[in-house]
RNA sequence: GUGGAUGUAGCUCAAUUGGUUAGAGCGUCGGACUGUGGCUCCGAAGGCUGGGGGUUCGAGACCCCUCAUUCACCCCA
């Protein structure tokens, strides 16, 4: 009944005080993008739902139950992005991005949409900043991904992470890793979990995910992916782990860790807040250098990752950080016209605009309002300097520039009002 | 999708074992001070107690359903 009052489930609004924390951290992402060199690409909102279940795998329950899919009224089966990197490789081919200069750096910033049940820092839409380089097959090119996310939240004061690291080998090499798993866990069938028996049929990896502690023993004792890296495999990770002690970034190998979609290869990481629980992992990533192929494109490496900043914004939250505070009122232009001089209202409005074009956050009340409570909503709304004008300035072309954190009272000429407050709010030219 | 907790004014919270007309602080608007803010005092607006059903003479409170939030799972892009 009241559905029309209420958001959806999930979404959320961004209200006037939330959104300098917003406007800040896209504002550390787009500096932080530019140092690293890496140009903003902005893709569909929906693609064909194609695209994602290719790319993504069928082992994951996440396409079929978890995605926002409809048919259009021309009948296309549509799907809101859960994620940026199939759009991204898919834009990559369509536009021929690949005969421009290689590798390719895109960043994008966005809302996602995933069906599922909402908890605090995940929502059904929420807002990713991802990066993707295109084309380069090297461990430089994993270390620049991992760095500019660690840079970008060091940059918002959340230094305070460790880099969860592990390979999953290459279509080489994880075959026969695979199998080494699968034989081990069959060994032992009947002491599974049920969902673990189900993960043994459909994507053995994930066995290494299983929290419950009837598997722990087994889980344990399992065969880890490291050890079954063909020697490509290995060479790359292991230059990569040497990147990242060069430069002291702390880092583990979790050999659990096992992204939930098909197309990564060798590389896979979780970047993670300290003490911060359930809700630590801030961004994950990897390397995909089957994903351009599997979409109909040459065969292409890739690397990338993408951050919820929900999540980040609520890290940022808990830590007590705040955004460096927006601009706010230069002047507030009081009118003492009060309804009977219009006149004298129409004149106030003249300085407004004058101010505005000037380039001054100029505000005026309504007019109506006695002086007293317009001094008040001026002083409410944070106003710097506040100036009235009545019929005795306009008469004697002299107005007053009051100073609201210090009280104080400037005379100033009517003609150089415009000027002079740009003077006071900027401070003087020199 | 599974289990637990919680829903009272814009916000934070009250309301005796189930008992008259659901209160306060903050915020908003206005007045004291009708041409000068912050402090103080006074006043007003603002509620189908998330929604629906049930028990009862009587429900904000108890029961059921539903919606939403939240925590832990599941999953993680």
């Amino acid at each position: 009944m009241d559905l029309l009052t209420r958001r959806p489930r999930g979404t959320n609004d961004v209200l006037p005080g939330e959104s300098p924390r917003w406007l800040h951290i896209e504002d550390r992402i787009r500096d932080v993008c530019g140092r690293f060199g890496f140009s903003e690409i902005r893709t569909p909102i929906f693609e064909h739902a194609d695209l994602y279940t290719r790319t993504s795998g069928e082992t994951s329950d996440i396409l079929e139950k978890e995605t926002y899919t409809f048919q259009d009224r021309g009948r296309r089966m549509l799907t809101l992005r859960p994620e940026g990197t199939p759009g991204v490789a898919r834009a990559f081919l369509e536009n021929g991005l690949g005969s421009g200069p290689m590798p390719a750096k895109y960043y994008y910033l966005g809302p996602m949409f995933r069906y599922d049940r909402p908890q605090a820092g995940r929502y059904r839409q929420h807002t990713q900043f991802g990066v993707e380089i295109i084309g380069a097959p090297g461990p430089e090119a994993d270390f620049e991904v991992i760095m500019i996310a660690v840079t970008f939240l060091r940059d918002l004061g959340l230094g305070s992470l460790a880099v969860h690291l592990n390979s999953i080998g290459c279509p080489a090499c994880r075959p026969t890793y695979r199998e080494a798993l699968v034989s081990h866990y069959r060994a032992a069938q009947e002491e599974l979990c049920e969902d673990c028996r189900r993960r043994l049929e459909r994507n053995p990896l994930r066995l290494l995910d299983c929290k419950n502690p009837r598997c722990q023993p087994l889980k344990d004792a399992a065969p880890r992916s490291v050890n079954y890296l063909c020697p490509e495999c290995q060479s790359h990770f292991r230059a990569l782990e040497g990147l990242l002690d060069r430069f002291g970034i702390e880092h583990h190998i979790d050999l659990t860790l096992v992204r939930g979609l098909d197309y990564y290869t060798r590389t896979v990481f979780e970047l993670i807040y300290h003490g911060l629980g359930a809700q630590g992992a801030v961004c994950g990533g990897g390397r995909y250098d089957g994903l351009i192929e599997a979409i109909g494109g040459p065969p292409t490496p890739g690397v990338g990752y993408g951050m919820g900043l929900e999540r980040v914004l609520l890290t940022l939250e808990r830590e007590g950080m705040h955004p460096p505070s927006t601009r706010g009122t230069d002047i507030a232009v009081l009118s003492a016209a009060g309804e009977e001089h219009p006149e004298l209202r129409l004149q106030t409005l003249d300085l407004v605009y004058a101010m505005r074009w000037a380039g001054l956050a100029a505000e005026t009340d309504y007019a109506g309002r006695g002086l007293r409570q317009q001094m008040r909503w001026a002083d409410r709304i944070g106003a710097r300097l506040v100036t009235v004008v009545g019929s005795e300035e306009i008469a004697s072309g002299q107005v007053k520039v009051k100073d609201m954190a210090g009280g104080t009272e400037t005379q100033v000429p009517l003609a150089e009002l415009v000027a002079r407050v740009s003077e006071m709010v900027r401070g003087p030219r020199t």
